[in-house]
DNA sequence: CTGGCAAGACGATCCGTCTCGTCTCGTTGC
DNA sequence: GCAACGAGACGAGACGGATCGTCTTGCCAG
């Protein structure tokens, strides 16, 4: 007996993914139960629960739906460390506001508390994000301004990975001084050896 | 009334601590109650909310005893590279163990609820690692293997970040092979320019 | 007339506090 | 020395409150 979406009521699924983002702004997590996005909502209990896995999943709907009004793709001036200076200080920023720090401490709570919304956010929140940024090392690549010998993946990891930790286990400030030094180090890495001939390490 | 530490019962704090880390390696996390900590433990509820704030401060605890017991400190063979590699490699390599992810992730999704446990967890638990991890790193430094106009405490973060970045959103295997490529890519981006003449990593 | 809807009752579970009666000790008076 | 005392931690679990996820009821739309 799985509902028939064909019959779904849009105005309440909109009303409960907008009430869910509201309370996460307002309320601490742990307060934010179910039972209060129905109420805010204006809507029963079982209409959630007949969608939705859980609160983890109306966020995840939720922030899916907030992230794909946006364009997506990252900028290309043709200068690659200006526009990962320009993206990575903006994805700090992301992290340093209070709101919008919450909605991700959110997701990422159920993320790690159940598998199967962990791949869904991954899949469907984070991979298109990672890919764009992706993309433009690709086409930094190809005009010679990124190593061609390194695993673009990595260096993707590698921009956001420390922006993570540091938000993640508040091991310092996560200021635009911050986001540069970022960059800085990323692009030391990941440069071409500019003099002479090329052969910077050892490689793998 | 806080409770005299003298009288406590060092018994039974250590049966509680043993039972939680059990119950955490057998039970997904949000079926790890304290109650369910009392009765493996053989304990009233209340002798663990005498002493702990809640299952997150016991999972605190519990770590920072089983951390502690070890050395803490990087080894120095005088290569910093492959002290780092090794170094990586176990880091990985605990990570991608399930019995100890499980624990990380236990403390990880409190840290995101609780500020005051996430505190505690940055210098009871983190900043150790970290610090010893930048103690080799200015070692290194020393000896000219490590360049001097790079903040340390971002190295780390260079390091670390990527792999707890794999590890949170499951982007990728963690692997050993993975491990040797963020190693070699943070060592390209801090090891000074070694202009003309040799002097790189190479390895060991 | 089928099925989603709002509203909310329901049993189960866990929370954190509180109340028992027991036990462990350090203190005290002899 | 050495019992009696008493403060306080202990095991056990009752308690009210809150939330969970399911189930029931009646209304309404297609």
């Amino acid at each position: 007996m799985p509902a028939d979406p064909a019959r779904r009521n849009d105005r309440a699924r909109r009303a409960i993914l907008v009430a869910a983002l509201e309370l996460l702004a307002e309320t601490s997590y742990p307060e934010l139960t179910v039972e209060r996005i129905a109420a805010r909502a204006g809507v029963g209990k079982q209409t959630i629960y007949r969608w939705w896995r859980g609160k983890g999943a109306v966020i995840l709907d939720a922030l899916v739906e907030a992230a794909t009004a946006g364009d997506g793709s990252v900028p290309d001036t043709g200068d690659v460390a200006a526009d990962l200076r320009a993206l990575i200080r903006a994805t700090v920023a992301e992290f340093a506001d209070p709101r919008l720090s919450a909605t991700t401490r959110a997701i990422t709570i159920e993320t790690l508390a159940d598998e199967t919304l962990a791949e869904q956010v991954r899949d469907r929140l984070l991979r298109p994000q990672l890919d764009a940024v992706r993309s433009r090392l690709e086409a930094g690549r190809r005009v010679g301004q990124v190593r061609s010998d390194v695993d673009l993946d990595q260096v993707v990891e590698l921009l956001f990975g420390p922006i993570y930790h540091r938000w993640l286990l508040r091991t310092g400030p996560l200021t635009e001084a911050y986001a540069d030094g970022v960059v800085d180090l990323a692009l030391a890495a990941v440069t071409p050896a500019a003099p002479a001939d090329g052969r910077l390490d050892g490689g793998r």
